[in-house]
DNA sequence: GTCTATATGCGGATAGAC
DNA sequence: GTCTATCCGCATATAGAC
């Protein structure tokens, strides 16, 4: 086995950084490896490509959002509001104006996403959301309700991402998480 | 006068088009000067460089939504819930799954606003939003309640557009449009 | 106003030594 | 695993004829 100075995903985490706030199109491999501190060269070690390189990008931030927010939904000694209070306090930590909102809605909306090798892994990420939040309404609405209660929540909170994205001010999207949060009073 | 045979303004429409759908970095200027019939030179006669076009293209957007807006906001025949409809229907015309969803968002998004010369045109289109929706809403709340119901509605559509965009179903916004309704039931 | 031709640089990606 | 060197194509933009 050879040394690993720099781990694979350590890469990806930090091209994360890159292409949430830069945007996927706009970030150059030169400002990838700037950040990383590697060479060039060296990405294609690891990946295939740079479509290769934001797949698993976008793969980890949706592992990461499943891993946590299954820890939460499945924990038993909290109610469903408490639960929501907890995914509320996941966004705010999460998403920051500075920090460039969120890369699924990013990439969406940058690309032209008809051929697009990154649409299955964005859509599932919302179908997760949607789910998740769903699950909780259920706790004091009827099916049909909590599914769109659901959408409306993620509507709310993706557009209050961009609102903050453009007015540099968390507000937006705190107020998103507040109504969110007064459904289930 | 010379004789004029691609006006500029025309030009700017198609950009438009383009921009919308393929993103401003990724639209390149050979994208842009096949979809308008002309020559890739021919545009650096009318415009400083791309990101002039690309901002004459916002500005151009904005004045049309001010335009429309305006006019139907201070038509006084209408009652504020009739106008909200109206309202409704016009982002029902302009906003389609398959047209790229809102410019303004996409660019937010796409780009690291710091830098950005589009950052006041953006601003200064969703403050008007917000303002024209806030003086619907004062019919039947008072102010800060209908600057609140205001953001909320343009976050929700917003979210829509991604969502819209994302699942090829105009849906998601058509939801958030019958939402923003039911606030003047 | 519109064209051809082209300068110039950057981007993604590869070859191959160490 | 990491490096240097480099290929190649595309992108923005300009020069200058018509």
């Amino acid at each position: 086995m050879a040394t690993i100075k720099t781990s694979k995903e350590e890469i990806v985490k930090k091209a994360y950084q890159v292409f949430r706030t830069k945007g996927y199109h706009h970030t150059s491999i030169a400002d990838l490896s700037a950040f990383c501190g590697i060479r060039n060269a060296h990405f294609y070690y690891y990946f295939k490509n740079k479509e290769d390189l934001m797949l698993e990008v976008l793969n980890l931030v949706k592992q990461y959002f499943k891993t946590k927010l299954l820890l939460l939904i499945e924990n038993d000694t909290l109610s469903s509001k408490e639960k929501l209070q907890q995914i509320k306090f996941f966004f705010e930590k999460n998403y920051h104006y500075d920090n460039g909102g969120c890369i699924m809605a990013n990439t969406v909306l940058e690309t032209a996403l008809s051929e697009s090798s990154f649409l299955a892994t964005i859509k599932d990420f919302f179908e997760f959301l949607f789910a998740t939040l769903k699950l909780l309404f259920l706790s004091q609405y009827q099916d049909s309700k909590a599914q769109e209660l659901a959408e409306a929540t993620i509507q709310d909170i993706e557009g209050g991402i961009m609102l903050m994205k453009l007015y540099k001010d968390n507000k937006y999207l705190m107020n998103a998480l507040k109504r969110a949060e007064k459904l289930l009073d």
